[in-house]
DNA sequence: CAATACGTTGACGTAAGGATTAGATATTGC
DNA sequence: GCAATATCTAATCCTTACGTCAACGTATTG
């Protein structure tokens, strides 16, 4: 019924499509994001089959509430994970490289952050304003009836 | 400057490359939703240049409204379109066919915005949460700052 | 009225998957 | 323990919603 696996500690690995129940997606997209480069399966099968760990599925659902909540792409989701792993490299080895580059790291987070967040609000704004417009027009819609 | 026409009543009509500024888009993306039947520009030059006018204008405005926020597909845009469409028809000759006729468009109508808000209603809570998220995340790396 | 800017119709390119196929692998029911 | 059934694999082609030229016609401006 589930697939553990040998390595004892515990790790819970998930097929395909218990991945793709999980979030709403189809396999395909699994193999579309593992071809680009996105995710890769933590392991696969004697036979081939692919095998997701949780922290995979996590960053795949991450992934996905960029893409859906914000409509980025996949090459700007890259580049948005690409500069929260450089940020995460800095935060254990707490000495890698310079300072300067240390805090251009810092700074350049912060920028990318800020620069979500705007895109946020600007949806969040957008969203209200559509709600109040379609809940005024339910509203004489629903006074057609009798 | 402005391409006013002979019709004397008063009515503006934009280019392409207007439309397309205004509304944040590209001139091929007005070629393509005419290609697909999604909107006609009002008149043309002598020459074959495309004119839209006002109304066109703010339906594409609402046509992307409902894309980049709620990322309809044209396909599902052109259903949401019809039936909107089908209601006007309605609300304007009111006697179009029969009561229960009637009643199943109002009843659709009322479905289709009470779906349309509900997506709505998803789309602000998933941005909610990924905004506190952030805002919590962009907390913590500004903590590495001195 | 020539230079420059803008628009037109193709046609092909790309991103992000969907659908389908044929064959290998897993699961279940007995 | 093995056949029937359900999943998965890789591979290929299809679709949507445009982007990007190209080659040429139209509008605007100095």
């Amino acid at each position: 019924m589930f697939r553990e696996v040998r390595t004892t500690d515990e790790k819970e690995l998930f097929s395909v499509e218990d991945v793709a129940k999980k979030l709403g997606i189809t396999a395909r997209t699994l193999h579309y994001y593992e071809e680009v480069g996105l995710i890769v399966p933590s392991s696969r099968t004697a036979g081939g089959h692919r095998l997701y760990a949780q922290d995979v599925v996590e960053k795949l659902a991450y992934i996905l509430r960029i893409k859906d909540s914000l409509g980025y792409s996949l090459q700007e989701i890259r580049n948005v994970l690409a500069a929260q792993e450089t940020l995460d490299r800095l935060r254990e080895s707490y000495q890698s490289g310079s300072e300067t580059e240390r805090q251009q790291i810092i700074d350049e987070s912060i920028e990318l952050m800020t620069t979500i967040l705007q895109h946020i609000d600007e949806k969040l704004e957008k969203l209200s304003e559509m709600k109040t417009g379609l809940l005024e027009r339910l509203d004489r819609v629903k006074k057609l009836r009798p």
